[in-house]
DNA sequence: GAGCACTGC
């Protein structure tokens, strides 16, 4: 046995026993997973199959690599427990699962269930959720070589514009939450999968949320799925009780679904709180910085402000200071480096918080030291190795939806004390470390919430609904969500798709909306996209979506904003900025030889190739439900008929002026929908008064606008806005624009003109409004009726 | 005359 060559470098006990490569037909030529019964199999033949001379699944020698890996897994604090996961693995359908940070678990359980489950022996996947693409990408690499497999093949990765993994030959997937939710809506069943593990459920992505919802109804349809729920943090009571087992025909009292924890792995840390609330906290933050330069051991600080300005202005502010004291007193200050991270940085410039802290300003004088100023990025997205100090000042922007006023805005909002504790572990990742918190500990036991507010709580649920809905989710109001959207939140969602006729007045998905769903926009976009070619210019509205679906293309460095604005106003097209992001994309896909093209009109490569992209992609899924790909010859019928087209989509987001001062007022705000009675009892909005945002590129200030974004900032601003004629609102959008249930106003009398105008030139025929439908006066009715009395 | 927390399809 010593001599086989893929044993020989281990230690007698880790060769496992009797396995060799000789030919007899001793029990130690049997095949590593001999004897293995899926789902009934036990650590200890797991162990051997690991340290088997072949490979189970491609019937390879391992490598050395596998073997020095394979070392470095079993130090792993929940590979000493891989007993006990097998077992509860055999013997529970859904298993909920703690594992603090260090544990291995992203890596090691869905290799533990491949063992188990061995979905290859029955055609089936196993599937392992991610929130974040990198995630999965990396993931999937580091686990195809823990198993000594290529990328892609056993092991692989999906996410959205890659699909790494071959069909029939790929039992290990790791994906993005939302592309399990795009498989859903083709097989409700997920017949593919026969374990499925969301990864990182405490984050409460939306599409987590609602995957949660539905495998727990598909668990009950298909008992021979299995469900693993990880979570890193201690909030997994609310994922055993909600997947509780509930026998109610035999009558049983629920019982929670059975919890497996693996400690962490990090090392401990110090926290301190201020004695008082800071009334500044970005001041207070930079003070804390250098008392810490000043006065601390050597180590990388790592900071947590909440946006792009406010980390450049702490940057410079810190830099000043520190040169300062540098200047004074070289020999018992080091040097500081300071680095700005979020995401709309340039990736090159995100490496920079990888760079090693600078070197002391002389030979025998103090070692320098980088501080890393960011935003929640370095919370979960990005981890910095060999921080040791984090200043907390416990704030952080967050999306919040307010279904009133159907506004998505973000805020600068306290952390929860789960966020907190996300940051303070931050400084523990290399060794003991310290965490500056800017407000009291009484402020964080009695003011924090426990966990931040889910996604599903703060969102728009437009896009949510309409994918529920094609999963075939009849009752909306009804569904088992983890923690339920406001009704008003949901209605408004509703609201907005029986509008766009994806639903159907009974809230009936209608083929439109099936076909809407299959895109991955908004409602609004999906729709003007499929009705684009009925104003034959589909292709270019197909480039407008795929450009609003990307981060701002315009680039303004702080030295060079005239030359910026200068190379933007060539591009603008007066008509709309809708027009111009089209022109943009046209251009450049004309100088797409020329590197510089785009640096040289101070436009961000990266977005514009990522535009190219999402309309690739969308291109595919047009071809495929046969939405043609059409143009208009003439520039001027061009333009109308993309704004048209915009009109089919939009037409809930469009704003009328009043007055002459620059004012708009959204229109309709404030009314209830004409044939949704249920919605009546939300009228309680006012309409608002909006103007444009300074980038818009209109020379002038058309009376009827249509806008893609409302921004609330210091003022509330409507962006990314073109000219619609109101001809075409009442053409367009007639039930919308049903004028007999208007509010009296300004906007009102305008439309009427215009109505009256048309119903003149039709010689009063061709009455347009469908017929009105009652929605049947359902479930959700009551829930908001009870809200409402409360 | 301003801004874009972070993801995802």
């Amino acid at each position: 046995m010593a001599d086989n060559p893929y044993l020989a470098h281990l230690p007698p006990s880790q060769r496992g026993v009797g396995h060799s490569l000789s030919t007899s037909s001793s029990s130690s030529d049997r095949e590593p997973l001999f004897g293995f019964l899926p789902r009934k199999v036990k650590g200890e033949q797991v162990r051997q199959a690991m340290n088997h001379q072949l490979n189970p699944f491609t019937k390879q020698p391992h490598s050395a690599q596998y073997r020095k890996i394979l070392e470095a897994r079993r130090a792993l604090p929940v590979y000493a427990q891989m007993d006990e996961f097998l077992k509860r693995f055999s013997k529970n359908q859904i298993i909920v699962m703690v594992g603090e940070t260090g544990s291995g678990k992203t890596t090691q359980i869905p290799q533990f269930v491949t063992y188990s489950d061995l979905p290859h022996t029955k055609g089936k996947l196993v599937a392992c959720t991610q929130p974040r693409r990198v995630a999965a990408m990396s993931v999937a690499q580091r686990v195809a070589d823990e198993m000594d497999v290529q990328l892609g093949k056993q092991v692989g990765y999906s996410i959205r514009f890659e699909d790494m993994t071959e069909s029939g030959t790929t039992f290990l997937k790791y994906m993005t939450d939302g592309m399990l939710l795009r498989e859903a809506m083709n097989d409700k069943e997920l017949s593919r999968y026969s374990t499925i593990i969301l990864d990182e459920a405490h984050e409460r992505t939306l599409a987590t949320d609602i995957l949660m919802g539905l495998l727990k109804n598909l668990a009950k349809r298909r008992k021979d799925l299995k469900i693993i729920v990880m979570s890193a943090t201690l909030d997994a009571v609310k994922f055993q009780s909600y997947f509780s087992l509930h026998d109610s025909a035999a009558g049983e009292e629920p019982s929670p679904a059975p919890l497996f924890k693996v400690p962490g792995r990090t090392h401990p840390v110090e926290v301190f709180y201020t004695q008082e609330p800071e009334p500044d906290y970005v001041e207070a933050a930079i003070r804390t910085v250098l008392m810490i330069h000043r006065a601390e051991d050597p180590g990388d600080i790592l900071i947590f402000l909440t946006g792009e300005e406010e980390i450049e202005d702490a940057c410079r502010k810190i830099k000043l200071e520190a040169d300062d004291l540098l200047n004074a007193d070289p020999s018992s200050v080091g040097p500081l480096m300071c680095v700005p991270l979020y995401s709309s940085l340039p990736p090159q410039q995100q490496q920079r918080i990888f760079d090693a802290a600078p070197k002391p300003s002389q030979e025998g004088y103090p070692p320098g030291r980088k501080v890393v100023v960011s935003t929640n990025i370095a919370e979960t997205s990005l981890t910095i190795d060999g921080i040791v100090y984090v200043v907390d000042p416990g704030f952080s922007k967050q999306k919040v939806y307010n279904p009133r006023i159907r506004v998505e805005s973000l805020l600068v909002s306290p952390i929860s004390k789960a966020s907190a504790q996300q940051r303070a572990g931050r400084a523990g990742r290399t060794r003991p470390g310290k965490c500056f918190r800017l407000y009291t500990e009484k402020d964080f036991i009695s003011e924090l919430e426990e966990q931040t507010h889910p996604e599903i709580l703060r969102s728009n649920l437009a896009n949510a609904v309409l994918e529920l809905a094609k999963l075939g989710i009849k009752d909306l109001v009804r569904f088992d969500y983890l923690d339920a959207p406001a009704p008003e939140t949901l209605m408004r969602a509703l609201e907005l798709l029986n509008y766009l006729a994806a639903l159907d007045d009974d809230g009936e998905l209608t083929a439109l909306g099936g076909v809407m769903a299959e895109f991955p926009l908004d409602p609004q976009f999906a729709k003007m996209l499929i009705v684009s070619p009925e104003f034959r210019v589909s292709n270019e509205i197909l480039t407008i979506t795929a450009m609003l679906s990307i981060p701002n293309v315009w680039l303004r460095p702080p030295n060079q904003r005239a030359a910026a604005d200068q190379a933007k106003a060539m591009l603008t097209v007066p008509e709309g900025d809708h027009l111009t992001m089209l022109n943009v994309f046209n251009n450049y896909y004309q100088n797409k030889h020329d590197r510089n093209w785009a640096w040289n009109n101070f436009l961000s490569a990266r977005a514009l190739a990522q535009a190219e992209n999402v309309r690739a992609q969308l291109l595919r899924t047009m071809e495929k439900y046969d939405v043609d790909v059409i143009s208009l010859e003439d520039e001027r019928k061009r333009n109308i008929g993309i704004r048209q087209a915009l009109t089919c989509g939009f037409f809930m987001q469009v704003a009328h002026k009043e007055g002459e001062k620059g004012s708009y007022l959204t229109v309709k705000d404030n009314q209830a929908s004409t044939t949704l009675t249920i919605f009546k009892s939300l009228a309680l909005t006012s309409s608002k008064v909006v103007a444009l945002h300074p980038s818009c590129g209109l020379d002038s200030q058309p009376e009827w606008v249509l806008f893609n974004e409302f921004v609330l900032t210091k003022r509330p601003y409507i962006r990314t806005v073109t000219e619609v004629k109101p001809e075409w609102l009442l053409e367009y959008a007639p039930v919308y624009f049903d004028l007999a249930s208007f509010p009296n106003g300004e906007t009102k009398s305008a439309l009427q003109r215009v109505a009256n105008k048309r119903r003149g030139l039709s010689n009063g025929g061709g009455e347009e409004t469908r017929p009105k439908k009652k929605l049947k006066k359902d479930k959700a009715k009551e829930e908001v009726d009870k809200r409402e009395k409360l």
